[in-house]
DNA sequence: TCCGGTTTGTTCTCGCGTTCACAAACTCTT
DNA sequence: AAGAGTTTGTGAACGCGAGAACAAACCGGA
């Protein structure tokens, strides 16, 4: 798809727009931006089974959302779809996929590789996604230069080269909680701008610098947390087991 | 001082303070139980480091928030602190945890042993908080029999008998995609109410079950998102409107 | 006991996100 | 060509959460 334009009309977007690739709009909100790509796999998943448009309502449907919610997200990004029609499924997955910045290639390293890290490293849905895992990194000699999914383990030491010899810009903290700090200090002063940490801290970056967290005991806890309000409501099991 | 919450029942919740020492109220934000874990964490770090009470900006710091949205958040649970003073980190410690459900034992099974599943039963940052994995289930023969963390890995189809058995209620599903709905589908019919879902997919559950989605390269795509943002801002603002 | 310093708990305001509802716009049939 | 049927895009209302600001409460010293 080198001139993904179908049947665009010319209402909104400027012929510019669509030619440049450029964004027609440049504040879109969060929470929007955290759905656009639960819409794209949908959309990938449209496409591979053959559709080739959609209503706002189907897609919403495939997404797991409302489906207005679903119309203004891409209302967003700018008219994309064709009233009494729907949306063309490849058109859009193109605009989301250019949206989000996945139609361009995204290196990547990662620090430490233990056991989630092997899981990431082995993780095909980021290679598949516009993710290329240029590195994989590792404080603990016994770990270095052991092969993981046909990258070996550099030490740590390497990432300033690595980081700019690959122009990182995004980075994967998988290595334990006291660990993490660090890691991402010299992560950033090596050059890399965002940071996707797995370890159970807070991280404190400079300004300008995103983290996002992903956080396996809390997701958890919070499941707990609604598990025993539901047996607290409804004790039908036990019976008057309250109390300790 | 009077404790007028939201006076919505007639029946006080007085009847179930006594017996637990303090039972709070019905209606805790969705925001602040996602925060009450951070909260938990520092403040067991605070315990480990020997500090016995901290005032709300030292935990804020240490959860990484402000310090009057850790407040408001707290009061929700009750009056916890001393004014002027701060709050008691064990005892505090202790009423988090209970809120959340973490004073139980949660017992959990894992759904799909590959390198993700590999990684989950091996992460420690389960057993140290509550939940204690009581199986590991996995659908290709190859797998089973196999032994991860002193676990053995059984057959998918023991599902109901471990289910019952173990009287679980949260299921971490680290299955393909594909396999992933059909998974949650028996998980819900054996009885558990809880999922964690790691599988890149949408699920659709009955009423009553509660699901909580980790999606890895989703969260890479919204830190290129903000990256792609960045390298596009920046050039701009040194020399203006570089010719395309 | 009284006073100054400190910290919590709560109220108030503001902004964001969600949802409803509907006009605009498109297709299809007659 | 016109009307009926669909579906998008968006304006407006509403609810929730974040943050600032302040009174109430507590401790320690004199």
């Amino acid at each position: 798809m080198t001139s993904p334009r179908n049947a665009r009309t010319e209402t909104s977007a400027t012929a510019a727009d669509v030619a440049t690739g450029k964004a027609p709009d440049r504040d879109i909100p969060e929470a929007t931006v955290a759905r656009l790509p639960v819409y794209l796999r949908a959309l990938v998943n449209l496409s591979d089974r053959g559709t080739a448009t959609c209503s706002s309502g189907e897609l919403a449907a495939a997404a797991g959302v409302n489906s207005a919610k679903l119309r203004k997200d891409l209302s967003y990004l700018g008219s994309y779809g064709t009233r009494g029609v729907g949306y063309d499924v490849e058109y859009l997955r193109y605009q989301i996929a250019r949206e989000i910045g996945v139609t361009q290639d995204w290196p990547v390293v990662i620090v430490g590789i233990g056991n989630l890290g092997h899981a990431l490293a082995n993780f095909s849905g980021f290679s598949s996604r516009g993710f290329r895992i240029v590195a994989l990194l590792d404080a603990d000699p016994r770990r270095q230069g052991e092969s993981v999914g046909g990258l070996g383990i550099r030490p740590f030491e390497e990432v300033e080269v690595l980081v700019r010899e690959h122009a990182v810009s995004i980075g994967v903290i998988a290595t334990p909680a006291p660990a993490a700090q660090s890691v991402a200090d010299r992560l950033v002063a090596a050059g890399v701008t965002s940071i996707l940490n797995f370890a159970p801290t807070v991280l404190s970056v400079p300004e300008g610098v995103d983290v996002r967290k992903v956080d396996l005991s809390i997701e958890l806890q919070i499941l707990a947390y609604h598990e025993q309000r539901k047996s607290l409501a409804e004790p039908a099991e036990l019976d008057g087991a309250v109390g300790a």
